[in-house]
DNA sequence: AACGCTTTGTACGGTAACACACAAAAGATT
DNA sequence: AATCTTTTGTGTGTTACCGTACAAAGCGTT
């Protein structure tokens, strides 16, 4: 992966026209995202929209009790700023950078602009928003009837794809968080994977070893999400 | 409630300028959906969409193991196709009809080309949207944090505000099916809140009877929703 | 080397919801 | 009245995950 980066390594960004991308390209800009970084809290409005290329950008929602739980998690396959597309300035979900990487930023006055002007751009933002309609979805039907073993399978390789990368930077507790469950439970179910080879990991990094064995673990579920984005937005590059 | 439907009984037709609406209006029709209806079966494309009054709509994912679990509800709060305005024809879903009662509907073809010109309707449908988003996201939340009885209760909450109506027809089966859980719980839950004097039922017909106490015993997610529709569509009538 | 912080490991009792099995009751059908 | 179907009730054992507590190990800092 070189140090530059070409706009088509988002999938949003791929799905445009070449002439629609040439009219977004003066206004974005690459930008470093750390680890653990808030980009915006619950209810804020925000002045960029972000499309990641290599990074995961999680929603969490802060309950009354004062815990967060994870909603959901963007990478490279998607954008955070749909909301502002869809005319909502603010959302009720906070976001945090779940593992660090680099995004396309660009300002959301811009971006509101152009996709009120430009039919095109406009059209694939939606059918984004659609494609994140199947993926929340998705979230709920899998966190019913699946297993643990299935969730953390399924978390390890979207994170994976966002990541762009078999190995990244990732906690137990950090994954517990988003899935909505006990750290220990984490590392318990974690523990089986390595012990069955699919996985290893050591203080905050983790590396998938056998990919086909992780996919063969898991459920239905992400190769559903996985479809639509592609039926929708296109087949990914890779 | 009078034979007569007016369209600002459906709270997404009711956020439109007078104008738009009327410009609408030749391409509602009223009908009347039957309970237990299958109105578009997953994968397949509809000929109409649809803007509840008093009746639910329930989309359901089939699972590889047979199965169907609910994903979500629609009423008079929201419309079913969604998806078509943001330029897809097909949802991985399929759509049941909860319980029976009104619709307006309009045909596909017609609101897509009213929403590609008219841009204070496609701004409306988009809030939507993003509405059906936040929905959808705090029942990712909903289902990991909060027990059975706080599901249950604010499922009937839900149920009791798009039936526009105390007691509804609705039995435990089509419940646990609808929350993912097995219809002994539901039956079991039930019952407490019948001891509690909260609900009661019989044969498929279920009612509220103490709803501020009903509301007491659900969680905040029934609050986060309603209140985000009010933010983007303006306050209900009611 | 000593200390502290972060991350991971393990153990134990508790509980909410499960799977399965079957009974009872209320309407519907003949 | 007898039968059938749908809906609801109940009981028993099982399981996945929880809450809590604490130990061990890895890494950084001084």
């Amino acid at each position: 992966m070189s140090h530059h980066h070409a706009p088509d390594q988002n999938r949003v960004l791929a799905a445009l026209q070449p002439q629609e991308l040439q009219a977004l390209l003066p206004y974005l800009k690459v930008t470093h995202l750390k680890s653990g970084e808030l980009l915006v809290e619950s209810g804020e409005s925000m002045s960029h929209v972000y499309f990641p290329i290599d990074c995961a950008i999680s929603l969490f929602y802060r309950m009354e009790s004062g815990e967060s739980t994870g909603v959901m998690a963007i990478g490279n396959e998607g954008m955070f700023g749909v909301a502002q597309v869809l005319g909502s300035d603010t959302i009720p979900y906070c976001a945090v950078v779940e593992t660090a990487g680099h995004v396309f930023q660009m300002e959301v006055a811009v971006l509101q602009q152009l996709t009120a002007r430009v039919d095109a751009l406009r059209s694939v933002l939606l059918l984004y928003a659609q494609a994140s309609l199947t993926q929340i979805s998705q979230a709920v039907v899998c966190e019913k009837h699946h297993s643990l073993t299935q969730q953390l399978s399924q978390h390890l390789l979207l994170i994976s794809d966002k990541a762009l990368a078999d190995d990244f930077v990732l906690t137990h507790e950090v994954i517990a968080n988003m899935l909505g469950v006990r750290r220990e439970s984490v590392t318990e179910i974690a523990g089986d994977l390595r012990t069955q080879g699919v996985i290893d990991y050591n203080r905050g990094r983790i590396r998938i070893l056998d990919r086909p064995k992780l996919e063969a673990m898991c459920c239905e579920c992400y190769e559903v999400v996985k479809k639509e984005f592609s039926r929708l937005l296109g087949k990914a590059k890779s």
